[in-house]
Parts: structure tokens; sequence; C-alpha cells
DNA sequence: TGAGAGAATGTTAACGTTAACATTCTCTCA
DNA sequence: TGAGAGAATGTTAACGTTAACATTCTCTCA
């Protein structure tokens, strides 16, 4: 009995019909050159009457690993950013001969602790979790020791690997991208207060304007969509001393910019406006909107190979990768 | 030597340590309840003291299945649609307890023997083919005998179930929707020429029209941005009997309305506008465009089916499976 | 107290593969 | 032709688990 569609033949059953023993059959699947050509070629015959399919389970019982990393996610896989970091994961692991066992976690069962307990029985040699930004029990959480953890988190964690993206560094590019540019009041807009990526990005602006010396004024939020974005650009719009807007998403960034020219002011002449995730490429006519862009490949890439290869020290490591501002036409001197 | 790390224990080192034969210990790992409670504690204390790890691969050597599909992608996974039918698919999955084993390819090496020659050698019960719309070795392809295989594809396949979304369906959607609102010239705006999505809803645009009995125009195309779609869009405005434009994206039919307005025509009032893949939510203020919805987390979850339980008849099964006009505020009835 | 039943635990063998070693074959060269 | 070398092929054992069966323990009840 075999796997997968429950005819399948075993290297016994190929030795047989070729009339040779099963070592010699190994041989010919794994390609060695110490068999004859008839002789390989009775196998391969062989091997093809029979469907032979090597067994998975058999080879690594015997090799001792699966040149497979785990992958927990859950929620939203599709999110901007989620999915390049996904493709920079499974692009390091073709590169490598690695493949990727991906398990989806339901949002209730969504803890690293849960995510663990079931992957530890997967064929992985390590694994890497992206659960939400900070799951619940990020801080009780202890990684199973058989098996070389990585969580993708802003934070850093006592046991396991940490790495993500930059976002207090995001923040602090886009003030200085700003501030080179003579701008002295710069707002900030967040998406939903509560979000992670909202508070980091605040939190980093703030830090940022502080360290320069610069005023903080009270930060203004929407919900992430570009209706939202519009409001507040109403807002600012009569606001004179306002001449640089940090817009935490792209969306944001292109209501407040439509709700400026609605408003009679021009972007980027009389204000610049700079948003993050640079996801508006090729999608609105004529808005060449500057964007801070993460490097969510090198993320990914990077998870990958803290899983495969784990670290040796004590302390593990965090990560923080740093993303580029792509610099287009929403952003001019200041000219107040 | 155990696998991942090094130094994992088997079920015999935590059966010596807890002094029980393996079998007292494999009862224990398998949740029996044929074990006295104190014997349990015994054996767990033991798992814990020496991060005992189950062995898949002896598990499923004995067991005969993996629990677990195979993915094959190449290519730009986060593409529109594609990330929602991977979507589908872990979530199928993750609902029956199974893993995804997900292999990415190189463009290079996309073909269909290529992934599923690979795919072989890993541990799944089946497997998902999701490379281009047509790979080049898409006619001649034989799938495994020991693997059941899914294609996910537009086309028929003579040997392994296929499906996809429903490309001609949302063609016909789009031009019965106007149709029904009264417009009698409906003019299609596609993508790269060369593109399968583009060419397929070409297809069905002019086969609907042509089943309808309507007077068929020469198509326009655009290169799926909204800047491509800006252009065309003034080509249009100057166009009297165009009444019902169906842009073959959401970005082109951005630029086409733009451009309609700027050209000082009403949409909808005086032209019509309906998009491709609903992938505008929220991103730009005050535009609700009416746009055909794929339903790319079925067409994943019905992959994942067909994979895990192959259908017996002779002939493999061709599923398209159809998505829904989402209607917004960009659609009206025709006034001349 | 001692038989008997049923619970708890143990032993054996097998899943399919391949490293390590053993044997047999084939060819060359004196 | 026959020894010897090296190529080709074969045998054995082990990876870690668990189903099937075997044995031992524990408790109940007459």
């Amino acid at each position: 009995m075999a796997h997968g569609s429950g005819t399948g033949a075993s290297l016994a059953d190929v030795a047989k019909l070729a009339k040779v023993s099963t070592q010699t059959a190994s041989r010919v699947a794994n390609g060695s050159d110490a068999v004859r050509p008839d002789t390989r070629k009775r196998v391969l015959a062989a091997m093809a009457e029979l469907g032979y399919r090597p067994s998975f389970a058999a080879r690594s019982l015997r090799a001792g690993n699966y040149r497979s990393i785990g992958l927990s996610m859950s929620g939203d896989m599709s999110a901007t950013g989620r999915r390049y970091q996904l493709e920079g994961i499974t692009t390091a692991a073709a590169r490598q001969g690695y493949a990727i066992t991906l398990q989806q976690l339901a949002d209730d069962a969504a803890t690293l602790g849960e995510a663990s307990r079931r992957m530890v029985s997967l064929p992985v040699d390590g694994q890497i979790l992206y659960l939400g930004a900070t799951p619940p029990d990020f801080a009780t959480f202890e990684p199973p020791q058989a098996l070389p953890t990585v969580i993708i988190s802003t934070q850093h964690h006592p046991y396991c690997a940490t790495i993500s993206n930059d976002q207090m560094g995001c923040s602090v590019s886009i003030v200085d991208h700003f501030i080179q540019r003579g701008h002295r009041e710069i707002r900030f807009v967040g998406g939903r207060r509560e979000s992670y990526a909202n508070i980091s990005r605040q939190k980093g602006w703030e830090q940022a304007l502080r360290m320069r010396g610069l005023h903080v004024v009270e930060p203004l939020h929407g919900d992430w969509t570009a209706d939202s974005g519009y409001e507040i650009g109403m807002q600012l719009a009569s606001d004179k001393s306002c001449t640089a807007i940090y817009a935490s998403n792209d969306a944001i960034a292109v209501g407040i910019i439509y709700a400026l020219r609605d408003a009679g002011l021009r972007v980027p002449q009389d204000v610049s406006v700079i948003g993050v995730d640079d996801s508006l490429v090729g999608l609105i006519p004529h808005l060449e909107l500057s964007s801070y862009r993460f490097n969510d490949a090198q993320v990914g890439a990077l998870a990958f190979d803290l899983a495969t290869n784990p670290p040796e020290g004590k302390e593990p490591p965090h990560i923080l990768v740093p993303g580029t501002l792509v610099e287009r036409s929403t952003v001019a001197l200041a000219n107040r």
C-alpha cells in the first residue's frame, strides 16, 4: 500500500520486476553511476510500469531532515506586505531546494503556542511564525527545543529570533526627507489607532520630531481608507501652517491629496505628502505619489535564513529590515 | 540523531527515561486513555525533559499518507486573484487538518512536468499546479499515476482535473448588465493583448455581443495601468456613440473615468463603466466603481477538494467558477 | 482468599529507504 | 589461461513509529 492514490509501488516491487536487488533499484533512483546501462534501463522501465514514487517518509526517516521549513500564518494572507514576505520566503526556499509547509490558522487559534504545537509534528526542519503583529501569548511563548523558531515581529523576544520591517525607520526616513526640504511642521495622519502599524509609525514620527527638536502637533487618524483621508485632508486644507503630511498608508495619502486639491491647494507646491506601502503604482492616473516602500522580500528571505541556519549565540537576534523612500512628485521644498 | 536541530529524542529515549515500553510512550503521545494517570505523567515529564518531537517521517511511513497537499506556483504569487486563490486553498486545507507544501518554481523551470517531477518526492497526497495561464507543456503533460493532480487552468486537460475563474462568464455578466440597462454599443478596453486574461475576456465579450445580436466595435487595448486607461478614455470621449465601457481591469477603468470627466462627460450619466477584479475598494476617494469580482477563494477551496478527493469517472472534470458583478455607482441607464 | 475479568503494559514486526559492508562479475594483462 | 583489480550488484541493519497480539497487573466479588 502506498501513499497518495493508494496503488503505489515500493522499491522492492520495482526491484522484483527488474530482477535486481532493492539497493540497485535505490541506486538508479538516486542517479548513482555505479550501475550498468542495461541494468539501469531495466530498472527505469520497471519504475515507469509501476508508477513508482519514492517515499518521502522513508527517505527522511533515514536522512534525519526534511529540507522544508514550516510557515504558520493567520488572518488575511493577502494583505499588503504579507504576501510579498511570503513570496520572499518561498523564493529563498526554492533557491536552497527547500519546500515550504504552510499552515493557516483560524483567527481564534492564532497563538504562537498553538501554531508551534501543530507544526512540531509536520515535516519541517525549522519554523517561521507569522501571525498578527503581537499574538496574545507573545510574552510567554517558549519555542520547542527541537525546532529552530523565527517570529516575524517588530518586538524583541527572549528565546526566538525575530525579524520585521523597520516601522520606526520608516517614520524617521519620512520625517528627515521633509526636514531636508525645509519643512518644519510635519503632520502625521494615522490609520486605525489600535493597529500595530499605526502605533509604531506614530511613535517613530514623534521620536524623530523630538530628536530633531521640532514641534509635535496632535496627530489625526483615519481608518486606512481614501475616503477617511479625504475628510482629514479637508480639515488640514484650512490649516495654513501645514506644509508637510506623513500619511500612514497610500490610500489615506490619496484621499488627502484629492481633498487638498479640491480645496484649491496645490500638491506638492503648497503641501507635500508622503504615503506608505508604495501600493498604488499604475493604479491612479497622473498621480506620482512619493511613498515609503518596505523591503518585504528581504524580510521573508532573512526569516528563511534564520530558520535554516539558526545563529549560535546566547541572545536571539532581532532584525529590523529597512525599506526605501521612493521619491516621486508629491514632495517639494517648503515655501513658507 | 533527530530531525531539525539535531538533538531530538525518539520515543525509545522517552520510554527509557520514563521506565516504560515505547508502546506506552506512543500511547501517551497519541492521547490513548488506556494509560494510568501516574504513568502518563511520568511519560509526559520525560517528553518535556528531552524535548521530544514526534517523527513525522516515521508516522507517515506507517500511516501511508501525509495529510498534506502540494502546491506549485511560479511567477508573481502576489498578483491579484492569485493570492486569494492561495488563501482559499490554505483555508480549505486548515479546515480538514491538512498542511500545504508550497513549492515556488523559477520562471524558467515553470513547466507542469518539472513542477510535478519535484513534487512527487515531497510529502504530499495530491498536488495542485498553479503556474501561468497556459504552461508550455500543457498539452503534453502526463500526471504521475501515484499523485492526484489538479491544474488551475481555464483550459480542459485530457488527464487532469482543471479549475479556474470563469473568464468568459465574467464578460457575459458585464455585457448582459449593460444590455439590461439599455446599452447597445458596448466597448471593450483590454489589457496587454497577449495576456491570457485579456484574450479570454475579449473572446467572451465578442461572443456575448454576437449572441445578443449586437454590433462588435473594434476593441482598444491598454497595458493594465490607469495611465493607459486615461489615454484610451480621451479617445472614447470624442466618440458620441459610446455609452458603455467594459474595462478589463479596475486600473484601466479608473483611467477611463478620469479622462471622461476631464473631457466634460459625466460617469455614469453619460457613459457607464465596469471594471474587473474589484481591487479598488477604499483606495480612491469618492469613486464607487462597479466591478466584476472573481470568486478566488472558492476556486482555491475546490482545487483543494479535487486534490484530496479525486473524482472517479473516466473524464477529468473541468470546473469554471463564476464570480459576481458588484454593482456600485458607475453604471446608469442608457440615455440615448 | 482466590478466581476471573478487564485494565494496563509489553513484545514483535513492519512501513520503505539507504549506508556500510559483502559478494560476485567482468575485464585486463602477464 | 588465470590471477588480480575494480566495477557491479547484493545483504544486512537501522531510522522511529504503531497495529496486533501477548503478558502482567489490579480490582471485584463470591
